[in-house]
DNA sequence: CAGACGTGGTA
DNA sequence: TTACCAAGTCT
């Protein structure tokens, strides 16, 4: 579950010395829960999307108290929990459990898109055709179910890529391949716009958290300010936003902390 | 359903 | 150097 909320967009080879370190400080969801979220947010390091480290502490403290501290297997147990959507359900209960769940990631997205449906591309968000098409080629059996998620993934990841050339050569369904056989057609669906960050809200409030992130007490609010001196009308902006979000606090003495 | 939400690696 | 994008979720 650790592993699943840290890969949610960041990739694994990032991923794994954070959560080397999570997983030895906090090897339950009770030893987690245990601890202020802030320790959490600190602990999240620089992967990003920090609201995901949130998220977790409080899908732990949800677990302590609705699930007797053990991760639910079931997927709409799991669905309940902060920060744990389609993707990240399907994904324990598949990968932890060995339940028979549709994961359908970015990956078997791909994947599924070209063998069967001939194109280079996933459409930008899922539809029903995809979970009717995903669902097809899961097998029946939970550990064979179990077996094809980790397999497509891993095929998409290191095979059936995103970016350059697939490697067709070591993929075992090469012969099946759609899209393939159809010459490799180039993407014709929408442009896939992309994400811009420099100057935005979202670096903004990156610069500021780092603030806290590093300091090992409460630092005063100008001093966290000061770590966006281009606009300072958006670094307090960002800043209400993050207090907002409960990512940053305010003390009785009117300093910030994680 | 589009847009917000971090960060860093690769081509 | 710019552009793309990486095991998504939430609003």
């Amino acid at each position: 579950m650790v592993s699943e909320f840290m890969l949610q967009q960041t990739p694994a080879a990032r991923v794994t010395p954070v959560w080397l370190a999570w997983i030895e400080r906090w090897p339950t969801p009770a030893a987690l829960a245990s601890e202020p979220v802030g320790e959490a947010v600190r602990a999240w390091g620089r992967l990003g999307y920090p609201r995901r480290a949130q998220r977790l502490h409080a899908a732990a403290s949800a677990i302590v108290q609705r699930f007797a501290g053990q991760v639910p297997a079931d997927e709409a147990d799991l669905r309940s929990l902060p920060g744990v959507g389609e993707y990240t359900a399907a994904a324990i209960a598949s990968f932890a459990h060995a339940r028979r769940a549709l994961v359908l990631d970015t990956n078997v997205r791909r994947v599924l898109a070209r063998l069967d449906g001939g194109e280079a591309f996933p459409p930008a968000s899922i539809s029903k055709t995809e979970r009717t098409r995903a669902e097809a080629w899961l097998p029946d059996d939970p550990h064979a179910a179990a077996l094809w998620a980790v397999a497509s993934m891993e095929l998409g990841a290191q095979v059936c890529i995103a970016t350059g050339r697939p490697v067709c050569g070591r993929c075992p369904v090469a012969d099946d391949c759609a899209w393939r056989a159809a010459g490799y057609p180039e993407w014709d669906g929408p442009e896939r716009k992309a994400q811009t960050y420099a100057g935005t809200d979202r670096q903004c409030r990156g610069a500021l958290l780092a603030v806290l992130r590093d300091a090992d007490a409460p630092v005063p609010r100008a001093k966290v300010l000061a770590a966006w001196r281009t606009d300072a009308e958006q670094a307090s902006r960002a800043l209400a936003s993050l207090l907002d979000d409960g990512l940053v606090r305010l003390d009785c003495a009117g300093d910030l902390t994680l």
